[in-house]
Parts: structure tokens; C-alpha cells; sequence
DNA sequence: CGAATAGTGTCTGTGAGACAATATATG
DNA sequence: CATATATTGTCTCACAGACACTATTCG
């Protein structure tokens, strides 16, 4: 221990000092038609051997978590960052000493968000090993599935904090590319709230005011062209509700 | 390091793995009046001597953070939490490798509310060492003060996390007794909201939704009789709206 | 043309905000 | 009585939600 340490260890009484192991966890979020999708892992090692896990890994010294995060990003899911716009933000910490019945990690779990356009998910890296990632629907997974560890609460939590800050945020505006149709966006809603409830033209309405129009238009398979529109507004006054119908609180 | 240690480093790859120290951090925040009040302790040692600090310490081997927090509350502020009203919870993890100069600290940050009758700040433990902890106004020290090591920061984003909570929960609610008339509460969103524009009608109205009136009535100095509520409903809808004036966003 | 979709118009109910009015306490 | 405060009443404006309507595209 050097004498830093031990000055700083002084610093406080009693000196009863510990070290853990610092990870960090992935909830990597991309949307298809009105349907969220997490990346996860099937564990093939002990314990949990055969369970679904999130991403994730050690913390390095000369990095934060929010660094170690972004390099897991890459590194676990084989994305190519330069090809798909993302979006990296903290969750919560989970420090449970029993987490790992191996030994104390702490995790830093965050929150990953990827931009699709709404038809296919971002490929994860079809040739690494047998523990990569693969896409799996949310809210399946939430009614039905086994996570290793504490990862199931992750989840939960992970999706509750996305539901809740679309409401006052564009963060929704993450999973879809930087010019996107409102058709587009209200898809994520519908997909983050796991509800089919929202009015096209009321959204249309209430959204317009905190985006741009590009002036181009964009047309699917049918129907009349869609406005393409970029953030303006990184915050949505007045908040959108989220109907009551679905919500599991 | 122990078989169980190497069959988990096999699982990551590379296994770079390094250990940290975790120390839990609190914002312990009470009201009196119309002023939101932080418990601050003054730095004595290298570094960041004579600076005011956030109290914390280090979580043990057998605790999680929300355990950590609790215990420090306790000890770093000579609370007596039998005869206080307490709500503690996490707020975030703070990281990044210079935060201490002297060796890798991870510190995951926790919201402490005091409950307070608004007359009168809790006791911190007046007969403890030098370092122990004062109640400072909040809003002026992040005016005017500087902070040791990113305690800024994080002092910065707990007032702005509970700014945001009490607006759709009645988390404001922690910082006042168990049962409390409407003035009491409209005070902690004045001190919380830095603002005194709130309609004492408008917020009546808005707020005997979620509670309970428990018929009982009491009196201040001057002035008509306030009745007493409790907590009914811990999330408020439709939510408070904060006013836009003094918002620092 | 028929089907699908985008965006606008319209109506109604709810609630926020401003402020007046009333009731009730203290000194 | 003068003053302070709590609570309710009233009015207006803004907006959410429901839904009809129009315009525009594809097959």
C-alpha cells in the first residue's frame, strides 16, 4: 500500500476499507416496427449456465464507467460505432455483496440506445463466440424469461427509466436516425410503452413544436409522404402522457 | 487470489481486471422556511483543505450502497434516525479516475431527506470532531462556494433530481413530518424550486388529490386554521408543473 | 378506383394560472 | 377591529383526446 493510501486511509475512522470489483452491465435498446428489443447473452458458464445475461465487463483503471461502457458497446456486440449512431447514458449502480455468488462486483449498469430506421436491427457480430449477443423482444423476456443475476431488476429498471424520460424528453429521437418521419418515432413510443394506443394525428400535433422540418418527404409502401423532421428541442414542453392503459407500475 | 476469482476472470476476455475502492457519497438535504439546506462538511486534510465536502465513507465487504448510505448518515451527522424521519436513495456513481488525486475512489453518490417541522434544522452532532457536518443554504453555495474534489457536481444533480421528482411524486413529502399541512409542503417545493411564485389556492387545489385529510386542524402565528394530511398517493397526477423563472437548466 | 397513410380541423372536457371572495385565527 | 392566513370560487386560456375529414401515394 503506498503512503498516498495510507494518508488517505487517515482520512477516515474507522478504517475499514475494502476494494470490489467494478463492472460495468448493458441494456443495449433498438427498435423494429412497434417493438423493443434488448441485446442479450446466453450465459454458457457457471452460474446461471444457460440463462439469458446482459453485456458487460471489467472497468479498466485509467477509464470511467461511462467510458467502460461505450468500449463494451463495441466490444461485446461487434457494432461498428462509426455505422450506427448510439447513445450511452448511467442507470443505476447494483452492489448487492451476494450479486455474483463468485465474488464482489459492483456494476454500473447503463443504458444503451440504437438508431435503426425501424425495419431491421443493427447486425451483432455473427462470427464471434458463442457467447454474443442477440436480439431478444423486452417485454417478453420481462413476462417470461430467467435473467442471470440481479440482471432481470436491471431490466425492469432500464425500461421504466426510458418510459418515464420520453415523456419529457426526445431521448426517443435515440433509436431512430438523425432525420426520421413522425411514423417513425411514434413507433418507439408504441414500443417503449408496449401500447398501440397513440393517435397518429394528436402526436403529429403535440411533437411538431420541438422538431424541424427538413422540407423533404419521405413515402412507405402506401399512403401519403411523411414529413422528415430532425431534434430541435432536446426537451418536449408540454410533457407527452403516457397512457394509463398497459403501464405496469 | 482464490479458484472461484480465476474461474470467473475466464469468463471475460481479455480478463484485464483491477480492483477500486467504493465509497458512498450523501447530499443530506432538510428545509427550513423557504431554503432548501445541505449538511456540508469542512475539509481539514490534503486535499482540498479548507473546502466544503459531501460526508460519506467507505462501503464494507458485507453492505451494499443504500446500506453504506444509511450507515454514514448516521455516524458522518450524529443523527439520531430513531427520532427522525429519513428517506435515502441512490442518485448516481461517479468515476472518472482523477476524482481523488490520491487513488482510485468510486463513489456512488446517495439523496438523503430529513424530515423537518420547517421551524428548525435536525442537530448534527454538535460534540463530534472538527470534521463534523453544518447545514449550509444550498442555492447560495452552488452560487458562491467551492467544493472538494467533483462534490459540485453531484450536489448539482441531486437538487436537480429532486426538482424534477417532486414534480410527479410526492417525494417532497419526505422532507416535512408525517402528517403536515399544505403550507409546509408548499415551502420544501419553494426551497426545492429556488422559487416563491407558487399560488398557495392553485397548490391546495392541485395536491388534496393525493392525500389524506385527517380532520384535524392546527394554527400558526396568525391566520386561519391548516388542516393536516397525510400521504395518500405517492405519485401525483396530472404532475406539478415547475415554474419557469428560476429553473437553472 | 380502392386501400393505406399523413396531416389538419373540430369539438369537448379537464385543468392550470390569475385573482377575487370568504372564513377563521391572533393580537 | 386590523391583519394574516387557509380555502374555495370564478374566469379564461391552453391543450389533450376522440374522431372526422382531406390529401396523397401505391397497386
Amino acid at each position: 500500500m503506498s503512503t498516498e493510501e495510507e494518508r488517505f486511509l487517515a482520512d477516515y475512522s474507522p478504517a475499514e476499507y475494502s476494494s470490489v470489483a467494478l463492472t460495468v452491465d448493458l441494456v443495449v435498446f433498438a427498435v423494429t416496427g412497434s417493438t423493443l428489443h434488448a441485446a442479450l447473452v446466453r450465459r454458457g458458464g457457471h452460474p446461471f449456465r444457460g440463462a439469458l445475461a446482459l453485456p458487460g465487463g471489467f472497468v479498466q483503471p485509467d477509464e470511467d464507467a461511462l467510458h467502460a461502457a461505450w468500449r463494451e458497446l463495441e466490444e461485446e456486440t461487434g457494432l461498428d460505432l462509426r455505422a450506427h449512431r448510439a447513445h450511452v447514458e448511467q442507470l443505476a449502480t447494483y452492489s448487492s455483496p451476494e450479486r455474483d455468488p463468485r465474488m464482489r462486483v459492483v456494476s454500473v449498469a447503463h443504458l444503451a440506445l440504437l438508431a435503426t430506421d425501424g425495419r431491421t436491427l443493427p447486425d451483432l457480430d455473427p462470427g464471434s463466440d458463442a457467447a454474443s449477443a442477440h436480439w431478444h423482444p423486452v417485454h417478453e423476456v420481462l413476462a417470461s424469461e430467467d435473467l442471470a443475476f440481479d440482471h432481470r431488476d436491471i431490466l425492469a429498471d432500464a425500461v421504466e427509466r426510458l418510459a418515464g424520460k420520453i415523456e419529457y424528453t426526445l431521448t426517443a429521437a435515440k433509436l431512430v436516425p438523425e432525420e426520421f418521419a413522425l411514423y417513425q418515432l411514434r413507433h418507439v413510443y408504441e414500443a417503449v410503452w408496449n401500447t398501440d394506443k397513440l393517435d397518429a394525428g394528436n402526436f403529429t400535433r403535440k411533437l411538431t413544436g420541438a422538431l424541424t422540418d427538413t422540407g423533404r418527404k419521405i413515402t412507405r409502401s402506401k399512403g401519403a409522404p411523411a414529413a422528415v423532421f430532425t431534434v430541435r428541442n432536446e426537451y418536449l414542453s408540454p410533457p407527452m402522457t403516457r397512457p394509463a392503459a398497459v403501464t405496469n407500475r
